[in-house]
DNA sequence: GTTTTTATTGATTGACGAGTCAATCAAAGA
DNA sequence: TCTTTGATTGACTCGTCAATCAATAAAAAC
């Protein structure tokens, strides 16, 4: 029973949050949503806290299968590289729900050392991802711009997230096309 | 009286949010640094979400202010660029206070309507301060690079607001390296 | 068939916070 | 001097929400 009430709870957060467009998101929605009463989703989670913790845990989870699915049926470093810009543009990233629990991951991760602790697994599994066909293509500045793609990454999908309508074909042409340049250049 | 109140309760409110690091932040406590008591806050600004919102435009004009003065020193296009660059990574921008005001500034933007008609400006006006200086160097090509180095700055910053320790310097650095690199490029 | 364990909830508590209001205080006019 | 007006506050209301707990139902173990 625990493990499909906690998936259930996870899944429902997420929705909520996705609802609500913010953290602030009360137990007694989620556990409605959830189909249950309050008091079991403490049961199980113990605070809210552990519960938007969950949460952000199974959205990155999320993620990573994304990158793992696209790296599959890449070869070349250049494929991969732009297998891995694709994940970060997939759709799923651009639903309300998800771009909501992200960008209040990003300010939870100020306060909150399990969210920051979070982040910070995020960000070197997208900088690892990046340096290892980086590498090959661009030697000892592969790390430069493996930052810096990282970086872009992240702005465009804020900027498609917030203002434009999201659009991953054109979010992934725009990365690429500053990967190409980068590598080009001497 | 008035105005001396506003500004002394804004400049509060930036205060404790990056103190406690996130928007929950409690009219009682601004008030409190303020120095006077939450009946006052709430007489001049009638609501919570009015005190908050003029610490966002308060924030923005701050910015507006520091792009003006690096703008000032410049003359060419791309001493202009840089200029705008520059003022994007000051030193400034890197408060506590003003990180946690911009993470939840772009949470706010999804709901708040206020919050989100803010963004927007913001953005028109990153966007058109790049677009008139790189219309003589790179064309009809300019608006693609200004869209990619809006979103590069953003990313960037975000990167060291959170993670690696903030620097400007070479954050100004990345960004202009990647502006050349996309100039020089046919 | 009885006991133990697990699942589940309704009701409640305790804390906290936004916004209101009536009452004071002080200065500025008349 | 009397009065009006703006500044200021303490006390209060009302709502919300996380967390607790005692009680019940159901299943498992013995």
């Amino acid at each position: 029973m625990e493990p499909i009430r906690r998936e259930a709870l996870v899944k429902a957060t997420i929705a909520e949050i996705g609802a609500m467009g913010s953290l602030d998101v009360t137990v007694s929605k989620i556990a409605k949503r959830a189909g249950m009463s309050p008091a079991l989703a403490h049961h199980y989670f113990g605070s809210k806290d552990r519960i938007l913790l969950a949460a952000m845990q199974h959205i990155l989870t999320t993620y990573g299968h994304w990158v793992r699915r696209e790296l599959a049926q890449a070869t070349t470093p250049r494929a991969r590289l732009e297998a891995i810009i694709r994940a970060s543009f997939e759709a799923g990233n651009f639903e309300p729900a998800v771009i909501a629990a992200w960008l209040n991951f990003y300010v939870h991760a100020q306060g909150d050392p399990g969210g920051a602790r979070l982040l910070r697994i995020y960000h070197r599994r997208l900088r690892s991802n990046l340096l290892h066909d980086l590498r090959p293509l661009a030697g000892d500045r592969a790390e430069d711009i493996a930052e810096t793609l990282a970086a872009l990454i992240d702005g465009v999908y804020i900027r498609h997230a917030l203002g434009t309508p999201p659009d991953g074909v054109s979010a992934v042409a725009r990365v690429t096309d500053v990967l190409d340049r980068l590598l080009e250049a001497r």
